[in-house]
DNA sequence: CATGAATGAGCCTTCATTCAT
DNA sequence: AATGAATGAAGGCTCATTCAT
């Protein structure tokens, strides 16, 4: 890739970034372009530059939110700890990610009016992929007997986790709460239950 | 109540019953007032004869659903079941409701920058409600002993379990899955384990 | 005139009355029927069947009032004191009645767009009708030697005093002045000058 | 100012000037966005660009319309000449604006429900400094026994003058009458009489 | 590359008007 | 005669998008 090519990939992620925590709180339709562009202090027009409009925009978001957490989970899942540290281990980056204003599982709950089909599908694809990383874990650890679930129950019980932790944006309370680390310890605990 | 009265109220309900559907779909900003009127055959105008404005129509639909799961909780909760048959049919409840489009738990995420002050309060005084009907079970099933959790986590683990159970409408495949009824045993009996 | 029919006629002076008010207050645009129709505890659609539509309702209220103005205007000028003391009386009813809040000189400044050609040269009638009243009794007056201008500029006189009497409306400040007669005392005197 | 912004400014100003002229005839509810828009051929949007909302663009008018006014006045003031001309100048001023089409003293007569409270302040304030020029020179001819009335009642004069400028615009009939500056004399006269 | 400016479609809302009852 | 209910045409405003400079 140019020097060119390079920079401007660059800046597209900080625009990516910024988008995110915007789309987070307010939604796809609840997010302007203006708002975006002047988080960063450019002008609406400079999108442009970036983007084709709004939806590609807002696609490449998800994409690069699902990308980055498929990539830690796979970093974790080869990792070589027993599944249930593992589990553990990928439950509290995803709730550290998500207080952190980065997650994007909540974001689009029902993207069908807003993306192409195309989008939809890769959108699905990499949910799926990262959805599997936990089946995988989850299933090594049925196998190992640390868990105790019927092999064909693996996904239901992987909704329920992710479940779970993407509603945890909605009531963790940041000031107020124990700290950080405690709190996701204690959530783990309750959340791993699910699969013991 | 006049007649003229209860016959408006039955309209007003039924605009909010289908208002829902589309508000569970497509958020806020996503569901316009034409979609709703033409859902219900009316023109945009007729909204206006029942409600102030979109806000109201909104807002409004969150109370009912609310008091409509605050209602079925309480009756649960209050039959003479043990604390696990008891929080199972809650579970059940709301998961059949969800299913059939009904919940409201999810839609209005952040209902920051929609609603007035007041508006807001009212909705978190109701979820709270809500939610507290779920830990005064969880609370009667930790004194019997049948749940072991200690009481200061009883809150963490009904946040886990609502946030478990509102998702389950994001993954549940109406016509792949399995009858409805096995589907939420299956469901209930891993989400019961978070506090067992 | 049946009773039926006079009945009619009454509410209809009872609407056009209240309606008036409105109308001073805030122009054509800005009264919309509802209000009109609410404050006078009626709905929006009986008023329909008392006039045609909203413009009839207005140019009717316009009619009543320079009738009123013109007849009470005729009988000061038919009465039997001198030309000062017909204009001092006229300008003082004028004044009252505007104070009143029952003017509409002021109201329909620009009738373009509001009315029809036919309701235009009828209020403009009226309009021509009330001011030769006080054309009359200028010339009178001038012909007495008691006011000194020109024949043919009673017209610029006249339309310079009912110019400065509606003006009244926009300044009069009921409680902070002195007591209304006395207020229309100095007012109408410094009118006279302009004629004099 | 940078270029850009005096180009932005002067653009405004273009608009302002345009939509005066359409407040004026149809005052504020029965003037449209896109009616000022099509006058100058741009779309509504565009005005939006310049003018955070109608009302701010009305509002904006008005203040450049009562500064314009209160600035030709306080020259005529300060100028060598007696008070008797200086007064006849800012009549003959005033009125001369007023056939151009550009007074605004007549436009809200009620800016109750138009303006915030803010802004209809800053509406009277200018009104008022308005106003007070003419008292100032009215004063002045008092003092120098040009003008026959006690200063307590420079006021009402003063409203009375203003009242009977602004109504001129209601009766002024361009073709028909005499020259411009004949009409104006004439006026101006008897205007005079109303202070002498 | 970026900006200021403009466009146009679409949304929320108001309101005169109609009409069955 | 009057009302509740509904309609439809605007009107104000927002916002994604475009484009000349």
């Amino acid at each position: 890739m140019s020097l060119r090519k390079k920079k401007k990939q660059k800046k597209k992620e900080e625009i990516l970034q910024s988008a995110l925590t915007l789309l987070e709180d307010k939604g796809y339709h609840g997010t302007t372009m203006e708002e975006i562009a002047s988080h960063l202090l450019m002008t609406k027009g400079a999108l442009y530059y970036y983007f084709k409009d709004k939806q590609e925009l807002v696609y490449e978001s998800q994409i690069i939110l699902l990308n980055e957490g498929i990539s830690k989970a796979k970093k974790l899942r080869n990792s070589s700890e027993s599944p249930i540290n593992k589990l553990k281990k990928m439950i509290q980056q995803h709730l550290h990610d998500l207080i952190r204003n980065q997650s994007g599982f909540k974001l689009m709950v029902k993207p069908d009016d807003i993306f192409s089909t195309e989008q939809q599908e890769e959108i699905f694809r990499l949910r799926e992929k990262y959805a599997q990383i936990y089946d995988e874990v989850i299933h090594e650890g049925v196998e190992q007997k640390l868990f105790s679930l019927p092999k064909e129950d693996v996904k239901i019980a992987r909704n329920l986790l992710l479940g779970a932790m993407n509603w945890v944006s909605q009531w963790y309370d940041f000031p107020k709460s124990k700290s950080i680390p405690n709190f996701l310890e204690a959530v783990t605990d309750y959340l791993l239950r699910i699969v013991r």
